[in-house]
DNA sequence: GCCGTTTTCGGCCCGACTGTTTTCAGTCG
């Protein structure tokens, strides 16, 4: 079982618990569990294996919690949740993804009425059935049943990139609008998750507000209104992102800045220190009694529980907090400490620029280096080269950089990983490579002990420096294959080969949580944007964010070095 | 169900909006 199987079941626990009305704390455990277990990097079977105690150490994880963890591991499924669907059926958990329906009306409809799935529930409200409930009226059931609609037609999450691109155009109207002083997108979109389920702006006014939130709601990109207050409202955009806005004054701005951002894990655990030093801690600052301490800037909110202020990108209560307690943050990598980008393709297989254009855009971006890598044979659809072709771009790149002396350009090859793990390109002609890249296009669904047999036959191939896009997975669209991470990152740190962190929006592969296991095992990371024309060279954003995530500091991160200092890295 | 500078019991983060309510429960973030 993995990590994210553990996690669900742990959260459709808490969900059936909570139609049950169980204790909200219990409740409160079991998705802290599921969040645990779900960024934990490392496969928690392994920690299984480990031995008693070591599941425990983990924090939110009690004696019980551990050994249901051992039982999913060692079963496959946990008693508690079969006992719970016995009572309750399964269907009321996907029941709950419908706004308006909480756990309360949940439970009120399944015993009033019998109904326990999404289409029966879609049948009682077209039939008016819900009318007949305490409590219940048109409005109600109307507003279910265009949740149901929403949730049809647009159940899943969006990548970052794309929700930005949405958010856009609202973001000018909101910053060229009256009394607005400060605005930022926080959420998961700042905490730069590789996906977010929705939009969180927060804008600081000292007057207007009422006029700001009647032009965010009437905003053309804005097809619905789902709530909305003179400092809260909420839409839906046509593509089905939902947006949320908040309104606080000036003063409240550094507070309400990191309330929403959360995660509301890091939140919980920043509250529960201020409760300990007799705080309160809210969106409007830091209370004590009703005196205000603090809460204009977003370091008043950490000064106040006692910490240095904790970079978003980690706010996930998975040690940050007791990091900064220790004065340990780590000094995470910045996009300006980058200095070359290690995976590129131009006209000679997929890309749509030139090679001469590729490098004209590397030097715009002031790097040092960029290695060109171009697919080989076996990746038909990208025309990959063969050795003779590659010898022809050797010799255009020997031409360009004669002309070219502000930026080393790297021969290199995408080399593609056959089958059994052998390589798609002679020796002679890797030799002749500045940087080999290796990585994974075909026969994505073999049986994990194979795929990862192949990929570490690969690594140990002694002229192999750097592994592209590690998990080949495609966010929303293609599942990563099954490949055992930890076997990998050990080998990788045995012959001193690179992971990538593929920056594309839709990869982002390495995910953060293993790119953290690989950066504590000591492994060196790249992050390269495998751009396929000049534009997506800016993807790197994207990636050096991951690695903001993965808690990277510059020295975790290869391509921030000098290409003499990266050469003797990849020496093997 | 977890946890301990209030330590093995008794706490556990906090506020806004909605709908159906005459003062609040449910939901959401």
């Amino acid at each position: 079982m993995e990590n994210i199987g553990i996690a669900k079941i742990f959260q459709e626990v808490a969900i059936l618990l909570e139609i049950q009305g169980a204790n909200v704390f219990r409740i409160r455990a079991y998705r802290a569990a599921a969040q645990t277990i779900e960024s934990l990097g490392t496969p928690a079977a392994s920690l299984v294996e480990q031995g008693p105690g070591r599941l425990e150490q983990l924090t939110g994880i009690g004696k019980d919690l551990a050994a249901k963890i051992c039982e999913i591991v060692e079963t496959g499924e946990l008693r508690l949740l079969n006992e719970l669907t016995r009572e309750l059926p399964e269907g009321l958990v996907e029941m709950l993804r419908i706004p308006g329906l909480g756990p309360k009306r949940a439970r009120q409809i399944y015993d009033a009425l019998g109904v326990g799935t999404l289409d029966q529930l879609e049948q009682a409200a077209r039939a008016g059935r819900l009318q007949a409930l305490p409590g219940f009226k048109a409005t109600l059931e109307k507003r279910i049943l265009k949740g149901i609609a929403d949730l049809k037609r647009h159940a899943g999450r969006f990548l970052l990139a794309e929700a930005g691109a949405y958010v856009g155009p609202i973001l000018e109207t909101l910053r060229a609008a009256r009394g607005v002083r400060r605005l930022e997108v926080a959420g998961s979109f700042r905490r730069r998750r590789e996906t977010v389920g929705d939009l969180d702006i927060l804008v600081a006014a000292d007057h207007g507000m009422a006029a700001i939130a009647e032009g965010f709601v009437e905003h053309p990109a804005v097809t619905d209104v789902l709530a909305r207050g003179d400092t809260r409202c909420s839409v839906r955009l046509a593509a089905g992102l939902q947006v949320d806005l908040r309104i606080v004054p000036l003063a409240s701005y550094g507070a309400a800045l990191h309330y929403f951002t959360g995660s509301k894990g890091h939140n919980i655990a920043i509250r529960t220190r201020g409760v300990k030093r007799r705080l309160k801690v809210n969106e409007y600052g830091v209370f004590r009694g009703t005196r205000r301490v603090g809460g204009r800037r977003e370091e008043d909110v950490f000064k106040a529980v006692g910490l240095p202020w904790i970079p978003p990108e980690i706010r996930e209560n998975t040690g940050e907090i007791e990091a900064a307690e220790r004065d340990a943050l780590p000094h995470l990598v910045q996009v300006d400490d980058i200095r070359g980008d290690l995976q590129m393709h131009t006209t000679y297989t997929d890309g749509l620029n030139t090679l001469a254009e590729m490098v004209e855009a590397c030097r715009a971006k002031g790097y040092a280096y960029m290695a060109v890598t171009d697919h080989t044979q076996a990746v038909r659809v990208a025309g990959g080269l063969n050795r003779s072709a590659f010898r022809k771009q050797f010799r255009e790149i020997d031409r360009l950089q004669r002309r070219v002396s502000d930026l080393r350009i790297l021969k290199s090859a995408e080399v593609d990983i056959l089958g059994d793990g052998q390589l798609d390109l002679d020796d002679a002609t890797l030799a002749e490579l500045d940087v080999v890249l290796v990585s994974v296009h075909s026969r994505f669904n073999l049986p994990k002990p194979e795929m990862t047999r192949r990929v570490v036959r690969a690594l140990q191939h002694p002229r192999v420096n750097v592994l592209g896009h590690p998990t080949g997975r495609l966010l929303g669209r293609r599942e990563p294959y099954a490949l055992d991470m930890e076997e990998v990152v050990k080998v990788a740190a045995n012959e001193g080969v690179l992971l990538e962190i593929n920056a594309q929006p839709d990869r982002l592969d390495l995910s953060d949580s293993h790119a953290r296991l690989a950066r504590d095992a000591g492994v060196k990371l790249v992050v390269s944007t495998d751009a396929h024309r000049t534009q997506e060279l800016d993807h790197m954003d994207y990636g050096v964010h991951q690695a903001r995530r993965a808690w990277c500091e510059p020295s975790d991160v290869a391509n921030t070095r000098s290409w003499p200092e990266f050469r003797k890295l990849i020496a093997r």
